[in-house]
DNA sequence: CATTTATATGCCTATATAGGAATATGTCAA
DNA sequence: TTGACATATTCCTATATAGGCATATAAATG
């Protein structure tokens, strides 16, 4: 199967980082296509679809006035991504808090939790053999 | 150009409704994969898949004893998406709180912003010449 | 009417999945 | 060693983009 399409939910939608701008760019305030054309420096036509996409996911929602389209964000739409990440606060509090006190206990763990990304380690690994 | 990969950063990353899953379930304690997938009810080497996908981007840490594997959250990696997402927290309560007051002064809008995804209105649309 | 301006949509392509099935790797036990 | 268990990885395929470019639709303007 194929990726879960960017228009299922917010969560998709927002995993884009030129909507993510976009979205930020209509917090507070109305904005038309053009507009947020110059802002963001992509192509209309780029524009138009990210909006698209936000449009049916429900966090922009239009307003159409001669050949002008409004957009404005829809907030609400972004409730289940921070009810969703909001509980994990307090891991990451708790870490800053706690993070000295417990500095001797896990002394001996070997990596650091706030370090980066780290590939797969150790285990070699062949190519299985060809189909058939 | 393709669809940002998953492995791109969190937003990415827990686009996966799985992946958000297997996240929740690590929260305050380490699992081994084989608890996953009887918790998740996914196949072993999905949960594998997936968890190597938020181990490259940080989101969870591996500890190898013996034959088992324990993986725990690093909630660490979630907090951009906390971050980003927390300053529109203002817009739905505003909404909570004032909608009422305002219902009379903006009873003209049409649309309302708690209801659906919509799909593009009006516009008709023709395919367009072939190419050449 | 024709033209300009504003926006949406269509086609095309390279790329990356998610999931199923098979199998490799690594560890422990007898 | 052999086998069982735990986990990771490979191959395969259908599907969906994101972006470039061209063009359609629609409203305003002359």
């Amino acid at each position: 199967m194929a990726r879960t399409p960017t228009t299922t939910d917010a969560f998709n939608a927002i995993a884009e980082s030129r909507r993510r701008e976009i979205i930020s760019h209509l917090a507070g305030q109305e904005r038309s296509v053009n507009e947020l054309v110059r802002s963001l420096g992509v192509s209309q036509p780029q524009v138009s679809k990210h909006l698209r996409v936000l449009r049916e996911v429900g966090v922009v929602i239009v307003r159409e006035s001669g050949r002008h389209r409004w957009y404005r964000l829809n907030a609400q739409r972004l409730k289940p991504v921070f009810d969703w990440v909001k509980p994990f606060e307090r891991f990451w509090d708790h870490q800053l808090a706690g993070i000295k006190s417990r500095a001797e206990s896990t002394a001996s763990q070997a990596s650091d939790p706030t370090s980066g990304p780290r590939r797969a380690p150790k285990r070699k690994s062949v190519p299985p053999k060809k189909k058939g």
